[in-house]
DNA sequence: GTCGGATAGTCAGTGCTCTGACTATTTCGG
DNA sequence: CCGAAATAGTCAGAGCACTGACTATCCGAC
């Protein structure tokens, strides 16, 4: 039985990408802080006093990783978490004036790092590498969640 | 400070699209066997006989890593290990007849999944799309493994 | 007011991934 | 032959990511 040839899997160029990315992270953006805890620290920016499970949703994370993430980011002084007083079972996020200096300084580094990243592609190409990637992904994710057809009035 | 929009951001692309595909080769390809695993056992039935590093090398895993993934392999009954007679560093792996077996079963639903994975996307598009993803990791690459630069020859 | 379903978060378990330090073996220079 | 550099593999430590089971809280129906 013939082996198949990886380079054809998306899986595996999905893999290389995400291991490519995380070399030049490391390299050029900064050791301690990770891409994932830096979405988070930027959503957060976006819309201060976020719960847990909707900064999980922005940034694209489950539940649990997203509680790990935090419990980080927490750690080390750079956001607050405390009880919504409204609804016992949330916890708001809020920057601290470190997480918040800390994301100006990583935003400068990581649009650094990105030019890097990206400049194989010509504009035209980056521009197409976004697109195509965005549009794979979101339709795997529709057939986790199903959003409701719009073709039927009925369904509302 | 304005955040970002992370859409724009490769590696946070790279992370979902990942996600995307994990999702996917759990409904649709095997809930035990992972892709990683899976590209192990594809890289034996392409050469059998390989030690533990070279693996890692064809499939794009560092040492630490690779080791981890043959001894869950091993676990399972689905490949062998014994040292190298002329090498005693080495270790050799070969396939068991089991292993060569759900190499076989998961070729299949793996060509089945790539299909589902890539339906939003042409066929021009698909090429695009492999070709832009490999061009992006590979430089990224080099840049850690400098290949020796051909063009001046006094660099030896 | 209380019960039941929905929701937010935690926890345990599994697996991938990397780095850096360590051991064992081989190989090459002298 | 012997010692040093290189190489293969292991191990500890950190972090990401998922599922499934559990707890606490809330909200709507009765």
């Amino acid at each position: 039985m013939a082996a198949v040839d990886l380079a054809t899997h998306p899986g595996h160029l999905a893999r290389r990408l995400q291991q490519a990315h995380h070399l030049l992270w490391n390299t050029m953006v900064s050791e301690e802080i990770t891409s994932p805890q830096f979405a988070v620290l930027n959503a957060l920016v976006a819309e201060p006093g976020l719960d847990q499970r909707t900064v999980g949703e922005r940034v694209g994370l489950d539940r649990s990783t997203i509680a790990e993430v935090i419990s980080r980011l927490g750690r080390r002084g750079l956001l607050d978490k405390v009880r919504d007083p409204q609804d016992g079972r949330r916890f708001l996020l809020r920057l601290t004036d470190e997480g918040a200096r800390t994301h100006r300084k990583l935003t400068v580094r990581t649009a650094r790092m990105n030019q890097v990243f990206l400049a194989p592609l010509s504009a035209a190409e980056q521009t197409v590498f976004f697109d195509l990637i965005r549009r794979v992904s979101d339709a795997a994710e529709e057939l986790r969640n199903p959003a409701e057809p719009l073709t039927a009035s009925k369904a509302g």
